[in-house]
DNA sequence: GTGGTCACG
DNA sequence: ACGTACGTGACCACG
């Protein structure tokens, strides 16, 4: 048998400044609950435990540690903002049927000491969990503590077995005692001994065991004089330390191991609180559904009547009343187009079409796509893509609750229509019916489309007035909307690959790895799977006992960082990298791609829209925004994408954007000027940090110069810029401070924009796309850090973002417009690429630099270049 | 499903 | 004193 007993006050702690602050629909803050709730349910899916309780302290400081009352009077008092989250842990731990200990007076320590004690004593195991290191103390073969941290919102645990923790400590956990009894522990009011710190109260237990052998033989012993006269005097410091820092074991729980037992939740009142808080994924996570009670309460208001259009006439009336309205809302099964849903403004109803049932189904849905009729939709450039595959006309789509609700707040995790149903109408449309009672003579799944199409039309009321509260109307209309068409034609079109030359490409790479595997293998001495970072780690760094610089949480890191350190020392070291290159081509680039040619030859990838934090597109299925170019021998791979018979590609890529965005936000008179005389802006950079000029500049200052550039645009750090050039950070110091000296607009730019967005809560672009930064507000440095950093990121990234949107768009209308036959066919972040008639290159090359150059007049030119090829690599 | 690694801007 | 760049997606191993 196993029982888990959690630490509360400790974890609700750890998960309260670990977490970036989030709060449920009414305010109340939740970020502790949500933590809480998140390493609860983690624990107990990898431990499995059969008995599960959670203890509180509730401490009273006249019953121990009497003498240090005071200090405890002096601690911090918890920020309201947690406070209030302690009781509804209680209520959801209540729900999760979990047992909660408290005894006045008793510390946690002495509670977990109680519980690890009565396990010990039935031959149970224990597993106790918290964030504080004071517990390893009770650790024993039987009794294990998992520690646990938060780092950037993520859990991580450390479990100590007694071997575990011997390899850290070098003693028995027992000796745990001795060593605070030395050392002290402020946080606890343990006052050790004067003059010893860790270091000496480490050393001390390691060489002779315990306080008491180290005061039995002080005078015999070989200890530094001046220690020995320091342990001396603190004698009776030490005793009562050493009493202080024993956890106890006899703590009165009325809590057996018995009524820890594991038991079922009460799901109705687990659902209800979730719901409450608004943790929508931990009830997916669970499988909760909602009690029958509630889910009437929370649905009989919204939920549409839902009519079936059956006959002719049925359709035509619906049609007419589509036509003349101002918006209709429409929902589809785009996989089959076999049944589309209908709401219409103002009403309660949702009408249901469905091939088979209704009479001229194709006819009817052809006319509701066509653009004789203004439509809201939720996704609709997948909408407009499954259209133009089919040959289906669509047009008149004027609004999209997905993108609306994206650009309300870019970075919520699910746009997902029930999801935003959920969170901005109160209604979860789609959700499980209830059976028996009326029956209905729909086909359940038909009734979820009719439900999503109700409520995309009250969503389009909700989302395009918060649209416009919060400035994001033009942004929405004028840039995000029109870019959905001009995306699906993209994907449509596609971008043709040469696929007998990928398939040689393969079997060349194919070659080479087994060639360098062979090699690994035979200097390592044994066969080894090289891809599993475990198995490599220990044929490095046990077998062949190099030298193991980093680990991670799971073993030896192994990453390119690493090896590059080892370059040299064994010739298995560069083996590694080239099978590492090799395999990933072939793998993620060859194997990959294949695998999504289609019919036409042609790689049709899909761009997202509603994914990055920033306003940038990604591609998925597959990724044609990562193929590589940096390496030779990957670039290679851009020969295999090319231009079709007769056509050439043209690329045009932004130089700099960035870094001009920048230039122009922050108004720094010097990068503009470096921008306007067309100079090179990293020589620019590395003359103005160095002190050189111009035509002195070395390419290694030039590097360093790039990279602070680069830093710069990320929201620097001394540390990480010495980490990135490789140089000690007081030099990377110096490296900031000078260019902060020279380029006075960007530091002011920085502690601008920081301090605005903490007055706002809010960073933006230059055409007023938002990301909320609620890590500002964190009393955790590094989330807070964080957030500045995205604060400084966030405008550069984002308007470079909006800007080559807007350019797509305008490209996009300009061939079109000028009769050419050439078609935007990729975007990569700061680069487009077309593929036309040979004989339009010139023409479309134009329209492609002049748009791009074109999109926002700022301070500083835009500059945008092209180039003409029959493959990716000869046009790059 | 998660973590490590590595491809891109 | 804290631990460190910003934004993505795919593949593999492993629990």
């Amino acid at each position: 048998m196993k029982l888990m007993v959690l630490d509360g006050n400790s974890l609700i702690n750890r998960a309260f400044y670990g977490i970036k602050p989030l709060s449920a629909s009414d305010g109340t803050p939740t970020n502790a609950v949500y933590g809480f709730m998140n390493i609860l349910l983690k624990l107990i899916g990898e431990d499995l435990p059969d008995a599960l309780c959670v203890t509180f302290d509730l401490p009273d400081p006249t019953f121990r540690h009497e003498q240090y009352a005071e200090y405890k009077a002096q601690r911090k008092p918890m920020p309201d903002e947690l406070r209030v989250q302690m009781p509804i842990l209680k209520e959801v731990l209540g729900a999760l049927n979990i047992p909660c200990v408290e005894q006045k007076g008793w510390e946690a320590d002495d509670l977990l000491g109680t519980f690890a004690a009565k396990c010990e004593t039935e031959g149970w195991e224990c597993v106790i969990v918290t964030g504080d290191k004071d517990s390893l103390q009770l650790v024993t073969d039987l009794t294990h503590v998992k520690l646990v941290k938060t780092r950037m919102g993520q859990t991580e645990t450390t479990e100590y077995t007694p071997a575990a923790f011997f390899e850290e400590y070098g003693f028995e956990p027992i000796k745990m005692i001795d060593l605070k009894a030395l050392m002290g522990d402020a946080s606890d009011n343990i006052p050790g001994v004067a003059g010893v710190g860790e270091k000496t109260a480490m050393e001390l237990v390691q060489r002779f065991g315990s306080v008491k052998e180290v005061y039995a033989g002080l005078e015999t012993l070989d200890i530094k004089d001046a220690v020995r006269k320091k342990l001396d005097a603190g004698r009776e410091k030490a005793e009562m330390s050493y009493m202080l820092a024993t956890i106890r074991t006899d703590a009165p729980v009325d809590i057996t191991l018995q009524d820890s037992l594991r038991r079922e939740p009460d799901n109705d009142r687990l659902y209800d609180i979730l719901k409450r808080l608004g943790f929508s994924r931990l009830i997916d996570k669970l499988a909760l559904a909602p009690s029958k009670l509630s889910s009437r309460a929370a649905s009989a208001a919204v939920s549409p009547e839902i009519v079936e259009v059956v006959t002719h006439e049925d359709a035509t009336t619906l049609l007419d009343a589509a036509g003349t309205a101002d918006c209709v809302a429409v929902q589809l099964d785009i996989d089959y187009f076999d049944s589309i849903a209908v709401a219409l403004p103002g009403g309660t109803r949702s009408f249901l079409l469905r091939r088979g049932s209704s009479d001229d189904f194709d006819e009817t849905s052809k006319k509701l796509l066509g653009s004789g009729i203004r439509k809201a939709g939720h996704d609709i450039k997948e909408i407009m893509r499954a259209c133009l595959e089919r040959g289906i006309e669509t047009g008149g789509w004027v609004f999209d609750t997905a993108l609306a609700a994206y650009l309300l707040s870019p970075t919520d995790s699910s746009f997902s229509l029930p999801r935003i149903s959920e969170q901005y109408l109160g209604y979860l449309p789609g959700a499980p019916v209830e059976s028996g009672g009326q029956m209905t003579m729909l086909e359940d799944a038909a009734i979820p489309l009719a439900e999503y199409a109700y409520a995309i039309g009250l969503l389009k009321n909700t989302l395009s007035s918060d649209l416009k509260e919060a400035d994001l109307a033009k942004l929405y209309d004028e840039i995000e909307l029109p870019l959905c068409e001009v995306l699906a034609q993209m994907e449509l079109c596609g971008f043709l690959v040469d696929k007998g030359g990928l398939v040689k490409y393969g079997e060349i790479l194919s070659h080479g790895i087994s060639a360098v595997e062979e090699q690994i293998h035979s200097l390592a001495g044994e066969d080894f799977n090289i891809n599993s970072p475990k198995q490599l780690g220990t044929i490095l760094f046990e077998k062949l006992m190099l030298p193991a610089p980093k680990k991670t949480k799971t073993g030896y890191s192994t990453n390119i960082e690493v090896l590059d350190q080892l370059v040299g020392k064994h010739p298995i070291i560069g083996q590694i990298k080239d099978y590492r290159e090799l395999t990933k081509l072939k793998s993620t680039y060859v194997d990959g791609l294949l695998k999504v040619i289609g019919a036409d030859g042609r790689i049709h990838t899909h761009f997202q829209m509603t994914v990055t934090a920033t306003g940038r597109l990604s591609s998925t299925e597959p990724n044609l925004q990562n193929i590589p170019i940096r390496k030779e021998i990957g670039g290679e791979l851009r020969k295999m994408f090319i231009a079709g018979a007769g056509n050439v590609l043209v690329d045009a890529d932004y130089s700099q954007i960035e870094l001009r965005i920048l230039a122009h936000i922050a108004n720094d008179p010097v990068m503009i000027a470096a921008f306007e005389r067309g100079e090179d802006i990293h020589t620019v950079t590395a003359s103005q940090v160095f002190g050189v000029p111009i035509e002195e500049v070395s390419s290694m200052q030039r590097g360093r110069a790039k990279a602070v550039n680069f830093g710069i645009v990320y929201g620097i750090s001394a540390f990480s810029l010495a980490n990135d050039i490789g140089v000690m950070p007081q030099e990377a110091k110096a490296y900031i401070d000078s260019y902060f000296e020279k380029y006075a607009g960007v530091r002011e730019y920085m502690t601008g924009v920081i301090e605005n967005a903490k007055k706002l809560g809010y960073v933006s672009t230059l055409f007023g796309r938002r990301r909320y930064l609620p890590e500002l507000k964190s009393s955790n440095f590094n989330m807070r850090s964080f957030g500045e950093r995205v604060a400084l990121n966030m405008p550069i990234q984002g308007t470079a973002a909006d800007v080559i949107k807007i350019a797509m768009v305008s490209i996009s209308d300009k061939l079109a417009s000028s009769g050419l036959k050439g078609r935007l066919i990729l975007q990569v972040h700061d680069e487009l690429i077309a593929e036309c008639p040979e004989g339009e290159a010139e023409a479309v090359s134009r329209i492609l630099r002049e748009e791009m150059e074109s999109v926002a007049s700022l301070s500083v030119p835009l500059v945008a270049d092209t180039r003409v090829g029959k493959s990716w690599f000869d046009a790059k």
